[in-house]
Order: C-alpha cells, then structure tokens, then sequence
RNA sequence: GGUCGCGUAGCUCAGCUGGAUAGAGCAGCAGCCUUCUAAGCUGCGGGUCAUUGGUUCGAAUCCUAUCGCGAUCACCA
C-alpha cells in the first residue's frame, strides 16, 4: 500500500544521509492526525542519535531530501521530532488509480492451497442454544468469512456433543414423565422441548437428594446414590451396549434437537460444511494412546489407567484412559484432532472455544507434540470471554441463561417497534419489512457482540444491545442505505457512477482525502485481522468508516446545486464507500438493506 | 496455593508491534427537520489509563512488584 511505498523511499533518503541500514518496517511512520497538518508523519526521534543533529534540524533535513528527490513528496513540516509529509494530489491519486484497478478492496482473487479448518458452535443436544452459544457461532463464522477473503480455503466444522450422561438425563426425563409429548403435539421446538425434560431431570433429582439428606445422607452419598442419577448411569451402559429400545429413544430426541438447532443456526446465518457427532468420535484416541504406550510417551499406573507426565513441561499429569479403559475428553480430542488432519491435511486448526479452555488446549497441543504430531502447532485455539449479564454470571440452574431464539424474537419485535414508531416503512410491503426488521435485529445483535475485543468478558445489556444510536449495527446498516440512496437518487437525475476516480482532484478537501486514504487502508485491516483473527477491529473500522461519511454526508448536504465534475466525484466516492462497509459487514457475516 | 487472563470517563467499549493534547458510543445539558433518510448532525461538561518501581528522548502500551476481579489446576464434556 501507499504507506509501504512511501516508507520504502524515505527509508532509502534515512540510510543515505545518515549512513546507516533502516529496512522500512523499522521506521515509524502513520497517519498523520487529525489535529495537525500532513498526511503521513514519520517521527525522526530514532535517527537523532546517528545523526548527531536535534530532532529538529534532522526532521527538517529529511523533509527537504524528500521533497527535492520525490514529486509525489509536496510539501512538509516539523513538529518537534515529528516530520509531517504532505503527498501530491494528483501524484498519489495517479498512485492510487493503479492500485484500485489491480484489485478491489484487497481480498484475494486466487484461492491458496491452504486449507484452514475452523471449528465452532460444537452444541450439547440436551438443551437450546444460549447467548454464549451465539457468540461462539458469531466469532466462528466471521474468522471463517475473514480467513476466505484472505484467499484461506475455509472448511468450517461443528462437533456436535450427542452422548453422555447428560443427555441420557434428558431422556430418562421425557420417559418418566413426558407422556409421549413430542414437537408436534406440544408446538415446542424440538430442542426447547428436549431442554424442558434437562430442566425437569434436575428438579426431580435435587428433590431426591433433599430427602436423602434428610433421611440422614452426606450430601456427596445422596448425589451418588439418588435413585434418578443411578437409573441415568444405568441408560448411559445400555446406550453404550447398544440396546435398541435406548437407541431409539436417543435417535428420536437427538432428531428434535437438530431439527431445532437448524431452525436457529439459519436465523444467525451460520452454516457448516461437516459436522461430526461424538457418538462417532467418541472411541478415537484409544489407538494413538496405545502407540503412545509403546514408545514411552505414556505409562501406566497400579491401578491400570494411562497418564501424560506433562510436569517437566509446567503442567501436572494427565489421565487419557481410566483404570476400566474407558476414554476422557482428552482422548476424543486426540484422536478427533488427529482424524481432521488426516482428513484435511490442513495448514492451521482453529478452535472456537471458550476461554475455560484455555488450559487443555495447551495440554491438547502438548500431547499431541509428544505423541509425535509434528502439527500440533498449528492448532489454534480461538479462545473468546464470557458473555455475563447485567445480573452475573448466566447459570442454567438459576434459570438466568439468555436463550439465543428468546434473544433473537426479542430483537426482531424492537425492531419492529421502532421501525413502526418511526413510520418509514410506509411504502414497504410485509414481506419487505418483515426482512427488514430481521435484517436490523441481527445487525444489531452480530454488531454488538462482534465488535468487542474476543478474548475479553463482555456486558451484555439487553437494554443497550436493541440501540439503534451510536456504535451499533443499524448506524451502520442506515449510513449504507443513506448512501444507496443517494446513488439512486442522482441515477434519477441522469448521473452516471462510474468506478474510477479520475474526476476533480483539485477539488479535493482534506476530509475526502482522508476519507479515501482510509478506505484506501482497508486491505490492510482486513489483512491484519484476518492473522490476528479479530472480528472486532473490522466492526470498529466499519464503524469509523459510517461515522466518516455521515460526516461527509452532512456537510455537503446540498449536492444538486453544485457543479458536475463535484457531483461527478462525490457520486464516485460515495459508490466506493458503499462497497467498502458493505465488503466490511459481509466479513462480520451482517446483511446490510439497500433502503431502511 | 500454582498457572493464565483482565483492570482506560458514571456505564459499555476502542486505542496496546512504545510517539504529538488518551478516543468513541450511551447517559446528562444546549441547539439543528422547507432540500437526498432526524435510526441523523453540531456544541458543552466528564480521566491519577488499578497502584508502584523501572527501561528511555518519550509509557495507557514493554518489564518488576502489589491490589482487585475472573478462569483453570476433574477418572465432567
């Protein structure tokens, strides 16, 4: 970009004057800001020393070597250390010509060979989606959009958690006390349904182990012995015997839950391209355990259960096969792990889990390194913060979860609120404003959970989220149907939009200019984010990005009146902004409507 | 207790590979609809960047220590 170019060529003027052997990316050199006069500034403090002069005369120096041997070097100035730069007009706008016509926006026109695997959602089939569950599938998708338009062959995965105990309390639940209700006759979506017997299985159990307690149990012997949790270990066996009658319950819940799952994966507008099932997966691991076995990786204990010895490496021993040969979520990572990369054959493995994870991950690629994986390494584990509630903590037992389609209804009926206070929708037709209002409520709710920092705790304000003001989404979604408009508008008046800047360069102010270097920039954030894997710094541009041109927009409020070349420009300017937030809000995976 | 992460305006968050006077939005106050979308715009007030010591021309940013919050250290997944 300009930004290298530019460093490149006053790196060579720095070696020079100063005899020394500065590569460009060891020069500061940024945007100039806002308050002070220049487009680029490169701070000369670094070279003082060398050069044997004060900040000053040496900034000034430079400056003055700059302007002699470049054209596209203007003018400059000096502020203490800090030489601003000041580009040519037309010199960089020749520049910059070129490079918009090599590509658009940067995003790679030739898929690489490199195939990236992106796990995420990886859901519980024993109850529904929750608020941490959404952010999970938003961080997951919009890594994966980013990765792509990074040229990254992107296969994204889910690991559906199916079996296990706590799904056999699900069932015993809806056996005992169901009376056959199903989807169909109760009207509930599957998964919800399936929850409400989770729900139930828990009450009923916590009312047994009460009256054991009573009755004179310790409280850990009335968890263990509770003649509930004995009768859901004992389904669990038959589920793992294979028993036909367990089986086909199993089959028939889980078949509710997808049904259900799909139902609010579409409405988030995620998508897979495999999912796995751990009743499949759950037996992997066990071969690599052995070879682990055989090559002195692992070793036994009395009592016959195979362990890691992970201390030399600041980590304590870790179990991968209980004394009974059973496996542990260990285990089935291994050897899911090893079966994607065999699959695969991927150049990055990334996780989208949550930061509770943080340490078997580390053990994960621990492990794997000493069983002899040699890409251990390149497993990535994206590992984002709790999503808490104005509340607490969100705890399924206290009934303080936010259930993802409860959150996903609420949003669309404020939406639908506000877009009736408001009156615009007046021209629309039902279907048009009903994709409308689901349209502004996943903006809204993607855009607030996209735009803070991954790896942080975040506040979830239900209050807050629905805010069509400020830093949200629908700002957004609005600055972009203000701008379609205008287009259509002078489209109206026989303008014609054309693609390239090649009009009204001497009429150039600074804030377009400005506008244009940042959206000149853009490549580059999606370049950084895409390695940095961070959503949030793109809903931070883009926002910064409709903020800008709200800005431009209520400045130059009244264009027809002006000359054509301007009108010219100002329509070209406008088409290239559009297509930047809405190249932006695609990677964050948010539709953005041509008219609110 | 060990390890990891976090601490920036009343609130929610940017900024963190060291650069100029630390930025947004919300909330509060004062203005702006005859023109293309007021879901908007303008202005005002609001800070010991948790504390401490260091590294240097320069620290919210890097390092030490302390305090506070959280996660984790399961024969749960």
């Amino acid at each position: 970009m300009i930004d290298k170019i530019l460093a490149d060529q006053i790196a060579v003027t720095v070696n020079k004057l100063y005899n020394l052997s500065l590569s460009a990316s060891e020069l500061s050199i940024s945007k100039t800001r806002k308050e002070f006069v220049g487009d680029y500034t490169l701070v000369v403090f670094p070279f003082v020393k060398a050069a044997r002069k004060s900040p000053e005369q040496c900034a000034n120096e430079i400056g003055q070597t700059l302007v002699a041997q470049y054209p596209f070097v203007e003018s400059f100035n000096v502020i203490k250390g800090f030489l601003n730069i000041i580009v040519s007009g037309s010199e960089w706008l020749n520049f910059f010509g070129q490079e918009f016509n090599k590509s658009t926006f940067g995003f790679a026109e030739t898929k690489s060979d490199e195939t990236i695997v992106v796990e995420y959602s990886s859901p519980n089939t024993n109850k529904p989606l929750h608020l941490g569950h959404v952010r999970n599938n938003l961080l997951g998708f919009s890594v994966s959009q980013i990765l792509k338009a990074n040229g990254k062959n992107v296969k994204m995965v889910n690991l559906v958690n199916d079996r296990g105990i706590h799904i056999c309390k699900s069932m015993l639940a809806w056996a005992k006390y169901g009376e056959g209700e199903t989807p169909e006759s109760t009207g509930l979506k599957g998964d919800h349904l399936v929850g409400k017997y989770y729900v139930l299985f828990d009450k009923h159990y916590k009312e047994e182990i009460a009256g054991l307690i009573e009755s004179g149990y310790k409280k850990e012997e009335a968890e263990k012995s509770a003649p509930l949790i004995l009768e859901a270990q004992a389904m669990l066996r038959k589920w793992e015997q294979g028993d036909a009658e367990t089986i086909r319950l199993w089959k028939m819940m889980n078949s509710w839950v997808y049904q259900g799952f799909d139902e609010t994966y579409k409405r988030m507008g995620v998508s897979f391209d495999k999912i796995y099932y751990e009743s499949e997966t759950y037996l992997l691991g066990k071969d690599l355990v052995q070879k682990g076995l055989a090559s002195g990786v692992l070793f036994h204990k009395e009592d016959g259960s195979v362990w890691c010895d992970l201390t030399g490496d600041g980590f304590d021993e870790k179990l991968l096969l209980r004394a009974d040969g059973t496996s542990v979520y260990m285990t089935q990572d291994l050897g899911t792990a090893m079966l994607r990369y065999n699959e695969f054959k991927p150049e990055k493995m990334v996780y989208v889990v949550g930061n509770e994870q943080d340490y078997h991950f580390n053990v994960l690629r621990l492990v794997l390194k000493k069983l002899g994986a040699s890409w251990a390494k390149e497993i990535y584990h994206l590992s984002y913060g709790m999503v808490e509630l104005p509340q607490g903590k969100m705890k399924s037992r206290e009934g303080t979860v936010v259930d993802a389609d409860d959150l996903i209804d609420g949003m669309v009926q404020t939406a639908r609120e506000m877009t009736e206070q408001l009156g615009k929708l007046d021209d629309f037709s039902s279907e048009e404003a009903k994709l409308l209002h689901y349209n502004i409520a996943m903006g809204a709710l993607k855009y607030f959970i996209l735009k803070v920092d991954p790896k942080k705790t975040m506040m979830f304000n239900p209050a807050e989220s629905i805010d069509f003001n400020g830093n949200t989404g629908p700002f957004i979604q609005y600055t972009y149907a203000r701008i379609c408009s205008v287009i259509r508008k002078a489209a109206e008046r026989g303008i014609k939009v054309s693609d390239k800047l090649t009009y009204g360069i001497e009429i150039l102010g600074e804030k377009e200019k400005s506008l244009i270097k940042m959206l000149h920039d853009f490549p580059g954030v999606v370049q950084e984010a895409g390695n940095n894997l961070s959503p949030a710094l793109i809903a931070n541009y883009i926002f910064e990005l409709a903020k800008e041109y709200n800005q431009f927009y209520h400045d130059h409020y009244i264009i027809h009146e002006e000359v054509e070349s301007i009108r010219q420009f100002r329509l070209d300017l406008s088409s290239f902004t559009a297509s930047v937030i809405k190249n932006g809000m695609n990677l964050l995976g948010i539709n953005v409507p041509g008219k609110m």
